[in-house]
DNA sequence: GGCCTGTTTTGATGCCGATCAATCAAGCCG
DNA sequence: CGGCTTGATTGATCGGCATCAAAACAGGCC
């Protein structure tokens, strides 16, 4: 449930700009590395949408006509197998982008679970506008080797983790990606199920649920309800999910 | 054991230049995104090293200082926890550009599983060249994208797939990453040990052994030693590994 | 050859997390 | 209110892979 927030009225300069200046992810997404008016230029080649909850928006193996970028909400990216095994490959929240894919076809899915708002770019168009703007081309690197590293860390909880370590991990990551709203703030809210942490970690739905709720009776976390956490012991949970306990 | 094969005398018309008409990685790197003369510029910031064996050359947390660029010899990327255990991100052999990392430090750590010669660039000279040449840019952006896919692909093999579903993945990867030498061949050498295949698979040494034993006894592979593997069933191994069995 | 060292293979046993199954809580709607 | 649905929790049991242990093998060296 993510809150409509009352947005001020502005008039753009360009058509589209408007639509930039009161976007909540401005700051935070590729967009920020343009000044005004190379931001009118992007804008201009931009759609925006809306997707009710559960809606796949990009389906692995299709032809990669677009790119994304999520102004509201989350969606998940997943790989699936033949017999529906899921891997979540990771969530993404306002300023992602999305859709950086090798070839012609996308390399995972996209659903949203819950509503989102997100701009479309079209492929094509934006390559030419990266051509013009290094920028958005240096920008879009960065982005890359973000994603680089955040995955590389993923492979190490996947391999390597024990179910408690990841599920901590897990949380952590969750906070930090909450953080830049409000600092250091204690409680976090999950917008997934306990299906999809599962299907993220590579665990089951019940090993979700039973570690949460062995963290919360040895007193490490408080669960007022199932979507809604608060990290009451963050340093320990720091150490489980750096590898450094695990004999508790 | 890599071969050292012979090399023609070539004089090049710009210093470094020359070791790159030489070098064997050439038309498989970023270097095949330069014309002639953008290439001198960049080897001009290049030099050439060669490392030993089990030589540790980048560690996580270090200042990322350098990039690289492998042109012989096969590297692993890896990441620690503090107990020792180890997720094997990656096996990069000629041609793979290595150093993309976010912020100032490097996030995973890189050894050299055999004797191994590589291009260092310094980020600095590497950045101010990138600027200068577009077409160098697009191709680390390119690359990033192609590393994104296989992470992605490797998650899914870490959260989601059984034992024999990794190994057949990993035989068949080996395959690919061999194809552009020499076509369709079936047969495969690992410079690895069967500690770093477990470490890449997120497995065990053991598991590992029994894995192959099992294949070999169910005649899909052969092992004439323990680093040839000789595929006899491929069709067999790609459908294991894309998930479609695993009932036999 | 014979010894040494490190890797691979094979065997016996155990445990963590999966699976199967039941209960519980929270909407939703008639 | 009660029946229905969906998601979360808790319990009992199982199995795949890890762990522990030992044997087989290979290469290097004198």
């Amino acid at each position: 449930m993510i809150v409509s927030r009352a947005r001020p009225l502005v008039v753009g300069d360009a058509f589209g700009h408007a639509a930039c200046a009161e976007c909540d992810a401005r700051t935070v997404s590729v967009c920020d590395a343009l000044d005004t008016a190379d931001l009118s230029r992007l804008a201009a080649v931009a759609a925006q949408r809306s997707l009710e909850k559960g809606r796949v928006f990009i389906e692995e193996g299709e032809k990669a006509a677009d790119f994304f970028n999520i102004t509201a909400g989350t969606v998940k990216l997943f790989k699936l197998l033949p017999d529906g095994r899921q891997q979540i490959t990771g969530f993404a929240g306002p300023g992602y982008f999305l859709g950086l894919a090798v070839g012609e076809t996308y390399a995972f899915s996209a659903e949203a679970i819950e509503p989102v708002r997100l701009c479309r770019f079209s492929r094509p168009r934006l390559y030419a506008l990266m051509h013009d703007l290094p920028a958005l081309e240096a920008r879009l690197l960065q982005t890359a080797c973000n994603e680089l590293v955040t995955a590389q860390e993923q492979m190490l909880l996947l391999g390597r983790k024990t179910a408690r370590e990841r599920v901590a991990s897990f949380l952590l990551l969750r906070a930090a990606a909450a953080a830049p709203c409000s600092h250091r703030q204690t409680e976090i809210r999950l917008p997934m199920t306990r299906a999809e942490i599962a299907d993220y970690l590579g665990l089951t739905i019940e090993t979700i649920s039973r570690v949460l709720s062995r963290f919360r009776a040895d007193k490490r976390i408080d669960l007022p309800t199932p979507d809604r956490v608060i990290l009451t012991d963050r340093p320990w949970l720091e150490d489980l999910a750096a590898g450094n306990l695990e004999h508790v």
